[in-house]
DNA sequence: GCCGTTTTCGGCCCGACTGTTTTCAGTCG
């Protein structure tokens, strides 16, 4: 999939630098076309073999043309004359809090700015409050905006951000004049990572609401405060907005902030074709205004001709066309989830025993877990030999039988070797009920090397799913190099699924290459990977994938009974 | 640059807050 990340940063910059130039529509033509290719499941170049580029929604000609450039020679003519047009720093001072295009131009232009460090300087000489139009607040603003971009930690996780969910969501409950209060955005599309919070409040005095929000703990500044809008920072750096409606628009308010901003987009689209306008008040009329709906999220849906759709899949990835044609999937819930399939204990790296982690599990209403513990060459993790693994499988088998109306799997995470040879003979995998097979070295090795690696591991009976399949860590390290469809045919052949690993920071298969997965017809497995009790319960952070990946309860093994699963293997 | 059950040309989503202005442009989501 790596062709495909590299075609969508081109178009994503060539997009870019066509706002800065101001040339709209050819720019939000650019950037739609970077999404679509982002969320595509296939390899783009197996598309371009057939011919089918500009088959592709969003990309033409023109786009296609752009594509195939970058396919044969690595680059773009347009892209890098575009770069040269650009006055130097300009990209670097957008990324500033309250500067966009016209203003990097102007501070180009003007005072001769380069980049964030010469901005701070002019602003430290006062030399921006002398422009036409600029005064002493302004100049303020952009240096608290410097200060702000250096310590930026980036996009935060949604492992991270939802413990801090509730405390807002709690803290906004204590304010009398609130009438509902919920997170919408990303948050509320369950994305792998989220740049800020979108709080939705209603209420009949906007005011009070919005005082007692910039009023919360841990905030650091207060970036906005209107009546109806306001923005805050809090200590960790995470931007916090909030919006209050009249109580009678919270369904359309939460369609609205809800976003995707693509899908949303395109629903006002088909919108404004159907003679109607659609915004955070409500559905309305083009001619006269009326309302049609505003306090029902789902009846706005279907007053547009389409079925309600869960949050995960609003991300114009064609979940509006299945809602016209009422085609949308079943979505696994986690409710279905009656098991988890990948836990350490502290046989190995984890910090409890396997009665712990057990009875943790029980207390979450799962029905088995699946004991999952690290092999001998992970020797920084303490990993289980042959002899140590037939040891704690007797181990398992008699704690299993202790317990009623619970199974304890006895399984492990088998290190692939770099040759694609598995850690533990197999004799002795036989005799467990489930194992998983990762790759945990040799990171480095080429694209050829890695797949084969790994084709090679799913080419072994024994082996039950393969574990965080590609090896990324969110904003720390990329996926390793390797051919995922590949990896993906020879599952779908051998029958083996893929993991979808729930830890936060894996989060692995992604969302995009879990519905890859479900279009070749090959399952996946929820694990949490869980090193301590606590962290079994990420299982929803990885339902929160499946849901993303369009993926069903037919399509995750977890929703099988133990029973069932262990009869995977015979 | 893309797109088409009003269109192959002429559209392309919508509104709040800020700072500075005397009525609005720029930015953001």
């Amino acid at each position: 999939m790596s062709a495909n990340s590299g075609v969508a940063a081109v178009l994503y910059e060539i997009g870019e630098i066509l706002t800065v130039k101001e040339d709209t529509f050819r720019s939000r033509a650019y950037l739609m076309a970077a999404q679509r290719v982002t969320s595509l499941t296939e390899d783009i170049r197996d598309i371009r073999a057939r011919g089918e580029l500009d088959s592709i929604p969003g990309i033409g000609k023109s786009i296609a043309a752009t594509i195939e450039e970058v396919l044969d020679t690595g680059e773009s003519k347009a892209l890098m004359e575009l770069r040269e047009s650009l006055p130097p720093g300009v990209p670097e001072l957008m990324a500033l809090e309250g500067v966009g295009p016209k203003l990097a131009m102007r501070l180009n232009r003007e005072l001769g700015v380069t980049g964030i460090d010469s901005l701070e300087k002019a602003a430290k000489e006062h030399r921006i409050r002398a422009l036409k139009g600029f005064g002493e607040k302004k100049e303020q603003n952009l240096l608290k905006a410097v200060e702000e971009y250096r310590g930026r930690s980036g996009r935060f996780l949604l492992g991270e951000v939802l413990p801090i969910i509730q405390g807002i969501l709690t803290h906004m409950r204590g304010c009398d004049a609130i009438r509902r209060v919920e997170v919408a955005g990303s948050a509320r599309r369950r994305k792998e990572t989220v740049g800020d919070l979108d709080v939705l409040a209603s209420s009949l005095e906007p005011e009070k609401v919005s005082d007692h929000f910039i009023r919360m703990p841990n905030v650091a500044r207060v970036l906005a405060h209107g009546p109806t809008k306001s923005t805050v920072v809090l200590e960790n750096r995470l931007q916090v907005d909030i919006r209050v409606i009249p109580p009678g628009s919270f369904g359309a308010a939460l369609q609205y902030f809800t976003g995707s901003k693509e899908h949303n987009v395109k629903l006002r689209t088909i919108g404004v074709k159907a003679g109607f306008k659609l915004n955070e008040y409500g559905l309305f009329r083009r001619g006269d205004d009326s309302l049609v709906e505003a306090e029902d999220e789902e009846r706005i849906y279907e007053a547009l001709g389409m079925d309600w759709m869960p949050p995960e899949l609003r991300e114009n990835t064609g979940e509006i066309e299945a809602a016209m044609e009422h085609r949308l999937p079943e979505l696994v819930e986690l409710d279905q989830i009656r098991g988890d399939l990948h836990a350490h204990t502290d046989w190995s790296e984890g910090t409890a025993s396997i009665e712990e982690m057990a009875e943790k599990a029980r207390s979450m209403g799962l029905e088995y877990l699946a004991v999952c513990d690290h092999t001998k060459t992970l020797g920084i993790a303490r990993g289980l030999d042959e002899e140590r693994l037939l040891e704690q499988l007797k181990e398992i088998r008699r704690l299993d039988d202790e317990m009623s109306g619970f199974r304890i799997l006895a399984g492990t995470e088998c290190d692939i070797l770099r040759d694609g040879k598995l850690d533990i003979a197999d004799d002795v995998l036989q005799e467990l009920d489930w194992v998983v097979a990762s790759v945990h070295s040799g990171f480095k090795q080429d694209e050829e090397a890695m797949t084969r690696r790994i084709v090679e591991a799913i080419h072994n009976e024994n082996v039950s799913t393969v574990g965080h399949p590609t090896g990324r860590l969110i904003e720390k390290r990329s996926p390793y190099t390797v051919d995922l469809d590949r990896v993906l045919d020879a599952a779908a052949e051998q029958r083996v699924c893929m993991e979808i690993n729930c830890f936060p920071d894996r989060l692995d298969l992604s969302d995009v290459n879990s519905r890859q997965a479900k279009e070749k017809g090959v399952r996946v497995t929820l694990g949490t990977d869980a090193h301590t009790v606590s962290e079994l319960e990420f299982l929803g952070m990885g339902v929160s994938v499946a849901r993303r990946g369009w993926l069903g309860p037919g399509d995750v093994v977890n929703t099988l009974t133990a029973d069932e699963v262990t009869r995977l293997r015979s």
